[in-house]
DNA sequence: TCATAAGCGAGACGGTACGTCGTGTCTTACG
DNA sequence: CGTAAGACACGACGTACCGTCTCGCTTATGA
């Protein structure tokens, strides 16, 4: 009654060998053709992307796309982590609020790049486990380390208390980001991110309980 | 080089007759076909959701659906709109806390419950400036309203300060929790809204700026 | 280890709802696709046909032409039957000879003009039951009871004698004739005809049994 | 508009170094290949053996494969032509009834156990000129000589006379039993050959011409 | 005795056809 | 007239096969 239902293993060979690491395992070739997905991914979207379109653009042929991705889902999914794989390093300029400034400004430009893809990927999870969990190892908590280290940065410094370092919601920054970058209207400025830091976050971390 | 175009204008009739009121407009029986749609959806999500199947289900024709929703786009959107028409009164407690409080209350609720629908609704805007206007209309300018008129009830009041509202970042509390929401990962709690209200946007709107 | 594997059932749909009558049951539709087909199927030959150029050319989609034949096999026997229908009478010229001549003549230039088609729709013969039983049915049954009533027929003249019918090689002139259009080299002239007439069919048949 | 179209060069490799030979000339390995080949031909018909799969069973690559046959075509008329060679020796019974039965004896046998791969390689014929002369060469030639010394023998003998002998349709005899087995229904039996020699050929030789 | 080459297995690759399926349009027949 | 049923053109998906190609490994020859 409803329409193609492929197998939920599907997206298991999506990740490439060692997930763990932050290597990135693809061949020069692999990489090339993710980045061919990813552009038509960034100008026509998920839908009006096809793979047929990605393998001409490459030279490639459709049957190297799917020996590698097993599915669309999984190629764009690949190219997504492949494309967005950013700067591993949490600043450290000294600084709560530049370092907060510097981690929404990337963010946000990333975010605001990626929209189209994240919006696809986001739509494909709702499908698989694996993606989600490979999307939870590959943002999620590489994100999540960054914000530590740079609050526990500031309570050495004595710049914040440990007791405001709330864990349910560390992500307000760079949640709040990607919401406004997905809902494109509005999407996320230097100004916001200024904002949000001056505005939100600090005061936030900064405030004494009552 | 990349496949199907569907013409812009494909929208154009995704909203019923009257689109300023809050009233809905439709038919018993299309909202029982907007029913069936909003339930394969959240089951089967976007892409693996097809207007046959919906048109099976309800032993309707394809013709029907397409005659009232001029592509599967303005039909999720539709069903979508219905599924998550929520209560449009602001709610009015007397106390700033509590009025957050409710309102994230009911957005983590709500985006909790259709998630997997928003996340399709998401990806869709990426093809179509009509569903983005129309998601503008339907959902951003009406929780601004709300939460503008809890604001300045709280202002006027003597809760908060004018000078504490920032236009910018209006909607971190609802546009927060849909991120936690979308995610899939975690998402929001009553303890999640709590925090939030609490230890992020209450000191940010009560803050004395320096 | 060896490749595609197709149901045997698969060709259950190539023939006509009434296998038995000799009305062909096609729309006038089906019809000019099996044209096409055939068309394409004597100047390509079976491997370098597509269906997809049969579609195109006939302006039609590949669903279409699977939602009648469900496969390539199908769909050229379904042309060979409708291409090589052939008019249904037998010669009555009052001379066996002349009706030999007759049929002899008829079955050369339609085996020379299907030689290709033939050889296609051969090889398909090994792997489906079906195939063989539907060829069987068009053109075996059909030109035994041909020939059959011309044998009657100058037995009742006195021609021949019932004795010399020997129904375990009936169709030596046919066969033949196909065999030599089959082999390509040496494709059968009237004036094969005329010597397998004159010099092998009526004097096996003329004889009188030592 | 119509699909691959393989260079017509293609079989030019496909006879073994000395074509004039009745030696194979092909090395044990090559033979082996060869055998596997015929194998899979006879079980699963042309179209539905792959060259991979010769090429697994027989613990090859398919380089080895092409570069000693270099299209699938070659191949297996290699296979046919290594499996289907027959004892090249004319029989010389003494009478010419004995051995137009000898003679089609061995047709009817190999033609019924290779009725498969002859389909094939009919089917290839229609693409190929150099198959067509190949399969001239190693079969029709053949024959004919062998038909031709039998009936030479018995014209000298007195059996028959030599104005009988109707060098249009020589090869009845093998002809229509091939065509037998072709049809796949109602193959060639030892009866047939016996009715075939002594109520057709016989009869036709020994006409006297009125 | 070792090295240089030639043949082989394994299998990735570009290309292309197959057969399936979903969208959005259109026709037919029923009420 | 609106509706259910469903055929239709279009085009993407994912699979499979052909013929080419590279990679190591083995074996056989030549210095």
């Amino acid at each position: 009654m409803v329409g193609r239902v492929v197998p939920d293993s599907a997206l298991s060979g999506a990740v490439p060998p060692d997930p763990g690491s932050d290597q990135c395992g693809w061949t020069e070739r692999e990489a090339e053709l993710l980045t061919v997905t990813l552009r038509l991914l960034q100008s026509h979207g998920y839908d009006r992307l096809t793979v047929d379109a990605v393998a001409t653009e490459a030279k490639a042929s459709k049957a190297t796309m799917y020996r590698r991705w097993p599915s669309k889902a999984d190629l764009v999914l690949a190219a997504f982590i492949e494309g967005t794989r950013e700067s591993a390093v949490a600043p450290n300029t000294g600084s709560l609020r530049e370092d907060l400034i510097a981690i929404g400004t990337s963010v946000a430009a990333h975010s605001r790049e990626h929209a189209s893809t994240m919006r696809a990927v986001l739509n494909e999870m709702s499908h698989s486990a694996d993606l989600r969990a490979a999307m939870q190892d590959k943002f999620v908590r590489h994100r999540h380390r960054m914000i530590e280290e740079v609050l526990t940065a500031a309570a050495e410094r004595g710049e914040i208390s440990t007791a405001a370092i709330n864990p349910e919601i560390w992500d307000v920054l760079p949640g709040y980001l990607v919401f406004r970058s997905l809902m494109s209207e509005r999407p996320p400025t230097d100004e916001t991110v200024r904002a949000l830091v001056d505005d939100v976050v600090l005061p936030a971390l900064q405030r004494t309980r009552p």
